[in-house]
DNA sequence: AAGGGTTTGGACTATTCATTCCCTATACTT
DNA sequence: AAGTATAGGGAATGAATAGTCCAAACCCTT
């Protein structure tokens, strides 16, 4: 049988998806991955064919590991609103002390590339529908255990805090400080009640 | 004397806006906006220097005609509640009735160029103040007209008014339609009771 | 220990890119 | 009408790009 396979699949995907990250699809060349990767060229177009499809792939490794962190959210024993706060509290405070980032990859890809591939375009819409399928839920726990008065339904307020949740990433690129993304997460969670 | 400048200046940073709005400042060639302008190599280069001041230039120009906006919606005798009405719904109306527009150069220039170059990073973020400032005043106005009470001081809020403006900018790239626009507008703005 | 399928290094190709340059055409001034 | 400063056409350059390909190194199986 074969040699086997020498490197980590979902370590080169972390690799690419932190330099997509923060020089976008068109500003990273394949050159600076095999090089920040260690892999060889070969290697690369053999396991991931060719750039597009590496890009698309880290997209969605990145996109597992954010639904990750929101499912190991999701099963802490707080009610739907502690949820929703320590969501906000978390995006700003990784957003602040990790400014090399560039923001969020999903955001990015969105004004990059949304409109010249229909599959990132794909990939940022499921995004968002299943962000806000959650924030449904959180919604209707906090309702249901009256920490929240919520005069209409839950679907109502999801579109609104996956907006700020958008716009929270678009200010920490425009210079925004922490003070600043924490009074925009105090008023829009006020704005539930 | 000289033969006389054959090109609008202003026209082909126009083009050239556009250009960089739809596919960015990388996945943009200097032969597009060539060929969109119709202009010369020798004359853009002459009189935009190189790609780089060229997308400064057009992202300068795009601001200033936005700031135009912002200034004849603050001309008008509304109150400050009803400018701010009025500039979600234009906002909204814009993003949904030109997909072409891929969202925002401004968002757009935040996600690709602002980690990567000093300057664009500047004109962003002096894009956030102006307009938060703007916010402030109208706040102000409608506090003192008695159509808001406002029960925190009006900078308090133009920082979230502005992430909300940031978000619907991305929502639009990320399939959001018309309906949860303005829905988001609607519980936005119902935050400022 | 030998064989055989896989990985891998790296040379190679063919584009595409931004930018420079020169020469001609142009149109304004005097 | 002549002179001149500028526009424009387009070839040329050199670097960077994504992607291909083959021979050698490799390691698992038997």
């Amino acid at each position: 049988m074969p040699k086997v396979k020498q490197f980590n699949k979902e370590k080169v995907l972390e690799v690419a998806a932190a330099m997509f990250h923060q020089k976008g699809f068109n500003g990273t060349s394949i050159d600076e991955i095999l090089k920040a990767t260690g892999l060889s060229r070969s290697s690369l177009y053999d396991s991931f064919k060719d750039k597009h499809t590496l890009y698309l792939q880290a997209l969605d490794f990145y996109k597992n590991r954010e639904n990750a962190a929101y499912k190991s959210l999701d099963a802490t024993p707080n009610n739907g609103l502690q949820k929703l706060e320590l969501l906000f509290q978390e995006v700003v405070n990784h957003l602040i002390s990790h400014p090399e980032d560039n923001g969020c990859l999903m955001i990015n890809a969105a004004a990059e590339m949304s409109k010249q591939c229909e599959k990132t375009a794909q990939v940022v819409c499921n995004n968002k529908e299943s962000a806000q399928e959650l924030f449904t839920i959180w919604l209707e726990d906090a309702k249901q255990k009256n920490v929240l008065p919520l005069k209409k339904p839950a679907e109502t307020y999801s579109p609104f805090l996956f907006n700020a949740l958008c716009g929270l990433k678009v200010l920490s690129q425009s210079g925004g400080t922490r003070e600043e993304l924490e009074n925009v997460v105090r008023v829009t969670l006020s704005a539930l009640n």
